[in-house]
DNA sequence: GAGCACTGC
């Protein structure tokens, strides 16, 4: 085993660690740091009074490090060193290293929240700042306190944001341990391209023509771009003289093309032959591709944040960070020497990139983890001023707190209620979840479990609709079943029930343009929600997927009637005389049905009064994805609980009279939300009632 | 009448 640069740093590691107890850890790739640190621990006597345990942001990442620790200690995986991440824990009583994705550990701080069985904590690549690691970050700094004599907590991060967390950990001290990385050279453009995919082409051609082997990634921001880019540099290549350079072979990368086209980046290049993988931000963590010497960075990537006031989502391309920039060059000096294209001037970098990436927790709807937090009863504490290393804004608490009321899941003091308790023990955001005990009660719970399910993998349906085959997609009719009219909620349910009747076959999913292991990853979550569900219920339920599909009421009027309850939050109702929505409970804005809805229209032409949208998602203009149609009586009990919101109660009682007045206006002004996607004013009825009229008419014609 | 980056329980 080749000696890492941690290891050189080993006595200084351990005694550092025993004196204190929360000691930031910085290592740049290759410094071996997720694979040594536990074994150094671990050598220390450190497993003796407890396990180590470390986190991963990403699932593959906790499997493969941990079959590395067991390959290097000569033990099976699931001994002494083990795993454990959703539907596969591959640990046993004798494991005392465990690598674990911070979700699982976030889970098992529901049911043990000192967290005994470990004694130390490593939280790995703590700089990409995922949702779950922030909120662990925030429990950490109250458990060392609570378990100062007997837990040590290790936070380790690639770049050198460490001061921030050693500031955060009453000034813990920061270890940097050498990478082994090569030097990469840095070539900016002397000014912006005026289009970044010609200014891309450009590049990678000159490399082709000018530099010694080695392959190309190229950095662009989404699959529509990366389509046309690998699709001009073929043309191009090809028009090349032949034997005037190697040959080339292309390939796009991003997410959602089948697994099996993804694989292809793993196959070394064939002698004599450069290969450019055109990709997103996919490349920049999550998958590693081997051989490449060079690097083009456009400087943009696709961000998806959220508006707390609008409870929208929207899809923003956006300049990357220093810290991303970094990571990109970096990506080309894993086995030689590389070279990194910047596509923008060094001043852009240096002025106009802000240092790191806004983290996630700053850009998600917090409903979810204010309910966890909620559910742990950590005393003393009021959600809004838990410690967080960087604080979500008070809008997007309050949002939280709002969404959560109105599903049930707290009282109108912002206490948590039994209901709430409930939904915590749940993998599932809110709506899901308050969907899933209401039909308990509706008598519905299969149903609403196989659309719980189908909804947290939904990517999965019709995927690589690439532009060529589109059209005729389009006039195929589509075997699949329609929801009846009501929505994409009640197809992805039939969906299911249908592949349950054909016996799970995968040659099924296949027919039907169904990714096989998208559909078996479904399959995996509602097991595992049946089997909280009984539970929580201290009993068997029927949980059975088609347990009484021959009578099914056509209407789904039970689940539908579940559906409502759980996403009251998320409620839309149609403007008068067009099919235009507006949302309900937010500033009000209005929303279209996504065209791919399979929502129907009455006879008249009309779509339902009021639906229920799975989420809110502005691109080319604000839609609602995910929509089940509702009705006028299970609305009004909504309607009544939005009048009675006060949230200043739901905020713990606090007025923060003047500290608010004074933030509010300037935050509107800052934020750079869904303005972009002009939705009209709708506060003047008269105003409304014109343009109801005039969208009507446009209608007619 | 549109088209979504990436993770995770």
């Amino acid at each position: 085993m080749a000696v890492l640069p941690i290891n050189q740093a080993e006595e200084k590691i351990i005694e550092t660690v025993e004196r204190n107890p929360v000691v930031v850890i910085i290592g740049e790739t290759g410094s071996g740091k997720s694979t040594q640190l536990s074994q150094i621990l671990h050598r220390k006597g450190y497993t003796k009074s407890g396990i180590v345990a470390v986190t991963q942001p990403r699932r593959v990442a906790a499997v493969s490090v941990a079959r590395r620790v067991a390959h290097e200690l000569d033990v099976p995986v699931g001994e002494e060193v083990g795993y454990s991440i959703r539907f596969e824990d591959r640990t046993s009583e004798r494991t005392r290293i465990k690598y674990l994705t911070d979700g699982v550990l976030l889970r098992e701080s529901l049911s043990n929240p000192e967290l005994h069985q470990y004694s130390v904590i490593i939280l790995d690549e703590a700089h990409e700042r995922s949702l779950n690691t922030d909120i662990l970050l925030g429990l950490m700094k109250r458990l060392v306190k609570m378990r100062s004599s007997n837990l040590k907590v290790l936070i380790t991060s690639a770049t050198l944001d460490g001061e921030k967390v050693s500031r955060f950990f009453s000034n813990c001290p920061i270890l940097t341990v050498p990478g082994k990385l090569f030097p990469v050279e840095i070539v900016y453009s002397r000014e912006r391209p005026t289009s970044y995919i010609e200014s891309s082409l450009k590049t990678a051609l000159d490399i082709h023509v000018r530099e010694p082997e080695g392959d190309v990634l190229i950095f662009m921001t989404g699959q529509d771009d990366i389509e046309k880019l690998v699709k001009a540099l073929e043309e191009r290549v090809q028009s090349l003289e032949e034997g005037s350079c190697m040959d080339a072979v292309i390939l796009p990368l991003h997410g959602s093309l089948p697994p099996e086209m993804q694989v292809r980046v793993f196959s070394p290049s064939p002698p004599n032959c450069r290969r450019f993988i055109v990709a997103t931000n996919i490349a920049e963590t999550s998958l590693t591709v081997d051989g490449v010497v060079y690097v083009i960075d456009s400087g943009y990537v696709k961000q998806r944040q959220y508006n707390p006031s609008s409870g929208m989502y929207s899809l923003d391309v956006v300049q990357i960070s220093r810290v991303q920039a970094n990571q990109r060059a970096g990506r080309a000096g894993r086995t030689c020497p590389g070279k990194c294209y910047r596509l923008y001037p060094s001043f852009v970098y240096r002025e106009e990139f802000p240092e790191v990436t806004v983290p996630e927790i700053q850009r998600s709807s917090l409903a979810g983890s204010v309910l966890y937090l909620k559910s742990l009863d950590l005393p003393d504490i009021d959600i809004l001023k838990f410690d967080f290393l960087d604080p979500p804004s008070r809008e997007s608490l309050e949002d939280a707190l709002k969404q959560l009321y109105l599903v049930d899941a707290i009282d109108e003091n912002g206490s948590i209620t039994d209901i709430g308790r409930t939904m915590a023990e749940l993998p599932l955001e809110p709506s899901l979840s308050r969907t899933l005990m209401e039909a308990n009660e509706f008598g519905c719970l299969s149903q609403a479990l196989t659309v719980a399910a189908m909804l947290s993998a939904e990517t999965t349906l019709l995927p690589g609709q690439s532009k060529g085959t589109e059209k005729k997609r389009k006039h195929a009719p589509s075997n699949l079943p329609d929801g009846s009219g009501w929505g994409d909620h009640i197809q992805l349910l039939q969906v299911f029930e249908n592949w349950d009747r054909m016996d799970y076959d995968p040659r099924w999913c296949k027919d039907n343009d169904l990714q096989v292991r998208g559909m078996m990853f479904i399959k995996d979550v509602r097991k595992q929600l049946s089997q909280i569900m009984q539970k929580i219920a201290k009993g068997p339920l029927d949980v059975q997927a088609n347990q009484r599909w021959k009578e099914t009421q056509q209407d789904y009027r039970s689940l539908r009637r579940a559906l409502c309850v759980g996403y009251a939050n998320q409620l839309a109702e149609r403007m008068i005389h067009h099919n235009g929505y507006r949302t309900v409970g937010y500033k009000s804005q209005l929303v279209q049905v996504h065209p791919s809805s399979v929502l129907k229209t009455d006879e008249n032409g009309m779509l339902p009064n009021y639906v229920v949208y799975h989420e809110l998602i502005a691109t080319t203009r604000p839609f609602m994805r995910s929509v089940c149609g509702v009705e006028m009586q299970w609305v009004t009990h909504i309607l009544k609980k939005l009048e009675k919101l006060d949230i200043d109660k739901l905020s713990g009682g606090i007025k923060p009279s003047n500290e608010r007045s004074n933030r509010e206006e300037p935050l509107d002004l800052q934020k750079k939300d869904s303005d972009a996607v002009k939705a009209p004013d709708d506060s003047d009825s008269r105003i409304r009632a014109a343009r109801d009229r005039f969208l009507a008419r446009k209608g007619k014609k």
